[in-house]
DNA sequence: ATTTTTGTTCAGTTCGAATTGAACGCAGAT
DNA sequence: ATCTGCGTTCAATTCGAACTGAACAAAAAT
């Protein structure tokens, strides 16, 4: 079989490079975390770009951007002047918060946009009730994920 | 002000084309879904074109995914020969659904990663538990999705 | 028959996000 | 002082998804 380790996490990799794209991340961010996330361990800039095959100019924007969001953290070690990046404890979560932010703000907006409409006439079916439906629809994700949240972190 | 309705509404159709992106959608599919939801009822292929100021070619692609997802409906009139669209009652439900059914594949293909991994060695912490947190956190968002699920058509 | 209306198809174009790569500044080593 | 290694920056490039528009087929109207 081709099985080995090395192949599970290059698949591992490859599968975080497209599963990160709905997180509106880019594919590169998404490999950084592929590989951070299988090794556990703390990894150099250059060990990145060089597993990864991508410019360095690509690891500097996309390690700063996840450590912006707290998905990773920079470590500095005396003596040694390369900056290594480790997975943070907190990376799942930060994905499962910026997602669930993403939907408060949606159903923010379109509940603005709602309120501004005249009550509907006749008996209820109107623009207003069917604005409101959507926002109550992003309303409700948002809900379902920080009920994901506190099922992920309760049974620790 | 101008808060006429017809201000609201292009309002509305712009949000959509911008929120259905993180549904995977296009820009126009999202306008279109926008456009019939604010109006409630059917409207035909060529005001959809007309209306979005977009390519007759565009309302053909777009109409026909989202008939296909179940997001919108068809219709079509005894004597006249132009294709009618309405938004479809499950129009949001598809949405959940379709964002469910991601998560619980990328539950399931880093599931078959981890699973092919040996034990980990020492106590516990290794890339096969990492992963299967991973697996996990995804597993849980599909939870919470279906709860939103619920939530949104239990109390109606 | 011819013209018009309607939706589909597909080759070409547009556009922007992602990535590259070279120039740069900085800091330690020689 | 010079050189080397490290990370940042930004102009240029790549690449693909989205969109266009013209050609087309089908069906009704003239």
């Amino acid at each position: 079989m081709s099985d080995t380790i090395s192949t599970i996490r290059s698949d591992f990799i490859t599968l975080m490079g497209q599963m990160v794209e709905s997180h509106g991340l880019s594919p590169i961010s998404g490999r950084i975390m592929g590989l951070l996330i299988f090794d556990g361990e703390a990894r150099s800039f250059s060990d990145l770009a060089t597993e990864l095959g991508v410019s360095r100019g690509s690891i500097s924007a996309n390690a700063r951007l996840l450590v912006a969001r707290g998905s990773i953290m920079k470590e500095n070690r005396p003596g040694d002047r390369q900056d290594y990046f480790r997975i943070s404890d907190q990376s799942f979560d930060v994905m499962l918060q910026t997602l669930m932010q993403r939907m408060l703000d949606m159903s923010g907006r379109v509940r603005e946009l709602s309120d501004r409409l005249p009550a509907d006439d006749a008996e209820g079916d109107g623009p207003r009730r069917r604005l409101g439906g959507l926002s109550q629809f992003y309303a409700a994700m948002a809900l379902g994920m920080r009920q994901a949240q506190d099922h992920l972190t309760g049974d620790e």
